[in-house]
DNA sequence: CGCTGTGAAGTTCTTCACAGCA
DNA sequence: TGCTGTGAAGAACTTCACAGCG
């Protein structure tokens, strides 16, 4: 997250939201080239992966030339420098720390083991659950976080835990040589520099959709002037919301 | 997301990326309040949510001047104001389709229940999984959802089914009356305007955490010259990227 | 001719730095 | 004095529009 101070993006001048825009380009070629489609235009993939034109080939220009003018991009060819760029062509170990309901889910997601990434391991710290069948694995107690994180170099680290165990989880993986962690816990985690953390949060997501459905609901209730306002049940938030006032 | 030509940003006024952010700075002021703190500056706060206090300032002063110079901000008070600008005093009802690994892990997240987001419903098309328990729900067959939706009230769905299934539920859900979509399974969903979409992509998060990983790695070794890189396990991908030729 | 690749313009977001109030 | 609130500068990102290649 750090950035440098100068204007050159590093060597590698990839900005950040082509890199977040990347993996999606990446499905939607895999899905293209499963339907036996070999060559495929800016305009068409754009809309497969729901971005606009330009900005697709805005992206894809940051890897190089890889198109061909008049007639777009082949598809087989583009899965391959699309997974280069991500560093999907060598294979990520990855352990998750958790093995709840989360954990169970994660451990099962089919598009964990394609692609590249594999799970290690999967640790919890109750004895209840420690040595329980997940898939393939079986579930080992935390305290060999350390040992197999060393043994099998893994480098990411997925966070499946309470809130409440979180921050000590993520110490720990962190001691142990882990610098890429994947946190579902709601929790701000604090991480030394050269750690990436990337959070995934439930709750944080339905909040942003409720402010898009209230905000819908008050213009709605506005343009109306009545409060009959079709499907939607936001009718008490709008009304306080119409009354606030406005300072400055 | 279509925006209107016009500069003015619609006389809510709130840019996208601080709604992004309210919902961080709430659950730090939460984490504050059940400590017992009664004031919180913006330094303090921002540290508590991962931002700097610049950005936290201008993104609070959106919402109006709530805090008070040469003090800091009413932590209680704040509270009360984010969460009504996200729209978070009144109730939102939710449906969950898909009752597997993850749709369990999400019907039984706490954070769901608590601060105004409760599960109305959950729908699987799975004969063996309708009617089974989960939490306090009863596993419903997918043919009720309209009628539950629009009996409910309901306005935001969460979809947690396979890819196959996503988008013939995501019509559905909208054909009920749904306007916001937690999308938890690989695909673009295409909607109609006015449906609002969130995803949430194991896959992609790990893809951006594996570029950033394979990024670090080949610096290391750059800076190196030599193979033994650390503790981290990237040693192939690291050769591969360094060969690159750089067209253009 | 059709489509990519890209300068340039436009927009949004972040950060700085400080005026001004409690 | 200490901290908020905010103009202004700067950086990042998006979109436009078209040159130029296949």
């Amino acid at each position: 997250m750090s950035r440098s101070s100068m204007t050159e993006n590093g060597h590698h001048g990839i900005p950040e939201a082509t890199v977040n825009r990347l993996p999606v380009y990446l499905r939607a070629l895999y899905a293209l080239a499963d339907r036996g489609i070999a060559t495929v235009s800016s305009e068409e993939l754009a809309a497969a992966a729901g971005v606009n034109s330009a900005k697709l080939r805005k992206d894809l220009s940051h890897l190089g030339s890889y198109g061909t003018r008049g007639v777009g991009y082949d598809v087989e060819y583009l899965v391959y420098q699309v997974s280069r760029e991500l560093g999907l062509t060598q294979d990520w170990p990855v352990v998750i720390v958790g093995a709840g309901n989360l954990g169970h889910a994660l451990a099962n997601y089919g598009g964990f083991a394609s692609r590249g990434f594999r799970v290690a391991a999967i640790f919890d710290s109750d004895p209840l659950t420690v040595g329980t069948q997940i898939g393939s694995q079986v579930v080992r107690h935390a305290d060999e976080i350390e040992s197999v994180i060393a043994g099998h170099g893994v480098s990411i680290g997925v966070i499946a835990t309470p809130a409440s165990a979180a921050q000590a989880v993520c110490d720990r993986l962190v001691a142990a040589g882990i610098t890429s962690i994947l946190n579902f816990a709601p929790v701000v985690l604090s991480v030394p520099p050269g750690v990436d953390v990337r959070k995934v949060d439930l709750s944080i997501e339905l909040q942003i959709l409720a402010f898009h459905a209230q905000r819908r609901a008050v213009v709605r209730v506005a343009a109306n002037g009545n409060g009959t306002a079709g499907g939607a049940a936001a009718g008490p938030a709008a009304g306080a919301a119409a009354a606030r006032a406005v300072p400055t």
